[in-house]
DNA sequence: TTAATTTGTTCAAACGTTGGAACAAATCTA
DNA sequence: TAGATTTGTTCCAACGTTTGAACAAATTAA
């Protein structure tokens, strides 16, 4: 039979014959109390085959050893290995990670976000979903003191960590590689611009335009989900302009996916018709024929990060909390789909 | 400035002048509470912005209302539905969920449980590592009388719930499918046999080429992690075979795109040639030229069954734990990369 | 009118752990 | 040898909530 009872430091203490906090003292190594009862209360502990209890602990100390990380879905490379590395990190000071998925709703987040607070979390490590605009559930966040560090999908408004690429520098690295491959007309099928992230790169592709002076108008720029599907609507559109493009540019894999199937149906040569660079060098990005370019964000470093951030602010937490943004620099991974030389 | 301060039960107590147990009891809506003072109480709580101290709760009631989920890899769509619909369900009752990948590592495993139970879940629902055989974890799950429920990746040994697709059921549709189609010798690359899922597609395979007078042979087979590049291996080695398989099934999409890719690399026409099925239908499946065809696990279906099986044991904790098996009919998604006819 | 019942509240202990204050015993200092 | 210091432990209150028992007041029953 299981012994389902649990034991606890009473326990102990009762068959050493001494105090529960004497026990508890010795179990966290506290200086005054000598090696011999140490060694003796970590041997009953055995025995008694003793788990401390973290809820007590967690309801005395008043702190969970919980943090809460909210992504969009968990459902890309991206985010997976981001939060690989979160715990990583963490597990490593004692912390355990909540996660929780916020499918890019904003009512879906204000409901994790209400979870997360109510369960105790120490903090919070989030990247928006594209959805939202309004801050009020993460000022809410703040105001309870309760950390909080943003990844890939921030806000410069809320005034918190965060941890990102360079989204601007990442569309210039990607406007030159398609100059560079002879292309003259780049079309932009992005996120929507009230996102920061997308907001920058469409900035930096316009820019980027600019700078190697190559024509620039509406009928070339979309902003949409970046779902699969909506990467080959938009593609059906440029492919139905008078003067196609002759490069495209993709703030994200699956909508490049998609636009690649509309040009392979319609039998657009790419990259020799159409030149192709998507973002965040999705696993399937490599494996498609022709193999997709894609900027590479480097998402363990920022995993790594983004933790490391939440334990630098328990560490001080008088110090205080202002915009502190730590960008990463991204890497273009140039495959079939773009390489015309 | 935030207040920083937490208000308590005993704060709105004061305010109202009566006792901390009459405020718990007014806001837990115990019958023997006048409704004048649930009011009054429910007014102050809301003017000083109460929020519950969670924690309390659950020292003082014994349960966390926190559910862990244990899944190899977030990195897929199956496994990032199934958790989305797990949170649905348990949400929805007042229990929040913690995630942890095990990236198909015993020894990930063995940690995540630990902490798990280190944060006194009152429930796992788990989907086991690949190279998991020892059971001496999960055992110590059941043990401490914590419910624990396994899906997908599961192991009749344990006798505890388990949710997931008649795997040996698949196998047969596949074959018949590629039979149908023509195909007279067929290969199989699949998962490892010692996890119980892999072993039973393998023991399917098997039994259906009887059925069908198929040829079966050592060399038509092949264990692995299921990754591309170990289909992209098995698939060289296929091809290199005196006699070449004339169809192709794989227990993994992404295998089966590694595989798509060697044959693709080597001219081999899909499905005319060889025909390729594939396994768990992910997103790219469909993406690819040609499309994959893949067996269908119904993953919400799964996400769902678990929760409910979970919020069930919870509320019967005095019947006996025994193997309960939930098997769902898998659907297999027919594409380009089979269709012959 | 008295006893029995119902209603609304308070009391007190508990959940398991922690940590500062208090205290006795042992050791050191001058 | 008295006083100061160190060492090892106990004491006690606290973290915020819950809950059964107790109790007084109000209501009902007989």
């Amino acid at each position: 039979m299981a012994n389902k009872k649990k034991s606890t430091i009473k326990d102990i203490a009762n068959v050493l014959g001494i105090t529960p906090s004497a026990v508890s003292k010795a179990l966290n190594n506290h200086p005054r109390i000598s090696q011999q009862t140490k060694t003796a209360v970590m041997q009953v502990a055995e025995n008694l085959n003793y788990q401390p209890n973290h809820i007590a602990t967690a309801l005395r100390k008043g702190k969970s050893n919980l943090v809460g990380v909210i992504i969009p879905r968990a459902n890309s490379n991206f985010f997976s290995s981001i939060i690989e590395k979160i715990e990583d990190v963490l597990n490593e000071k004692g912390y355990n990670v909540i996660i929780t998925q916020s499918n890019e709703s904003y009512k879906k987040e204000c409901q994790s976000i209400e979870a997360l607070l109510f369960t105790q979390v120490d903090g919070i490590i989030a990247s928006m979903a594209n959805e939202t605009v309004k801050l009020d559930y993460y000022n809410k966040v703040k105001q309870k003191g309760v950390p909080l560090i943003l990844f890939d999908r921030g806000e410069n408004d809320l005034n918190v960590d965060y941890v990102g690429i360079d989204d601007y520098m990442s569309s210039h690295i990607v406007i030159k590689h398609l100059v560079d491959q002879g292309c003259k007309r780049i079309a932009h099928i992005g996120g929507f611009s009230h996102t920061r992230i997308y907001k920058n790169r469409i900035r930096g592709y316009i820019d980027a335009l600019e700078k190697y002076n190559l024509p620039f108008s509406d009928e070339l720029i979309y902003e949409c989900n970046l779902r699969k599907v909506d990467g080959k609507e938009i593609m059906k559109k440029l492919l139905d302009l008078p003067i196609r493009p002759d490069g495209i540019y993709v703030s994200g894999d699956y909508a490049a996916l998609g636009a690649l199937e509309e040009m392979k149906a319609q039998h657009v040569k790419v990259p020799e018709d159409i030149a192709l660079v998507g973002f965040s060098n999705e696993p399937f990005s490599e494996i498609v024929t022709p193999g997709i370019s894609s900027i590479e964000q480097h998402s363990e470093e920022i995993g790594r990060l983004a933790a490391e951030t939440f334990l630098k602010r328990i560490a001080n937490p008088d110090e205080p909390v202002t915009l502190n943004k730590m960008i990463l620099d991204p890497e273009l991974i140039v495959r079939a789909s773009s390489k015309r030389k």
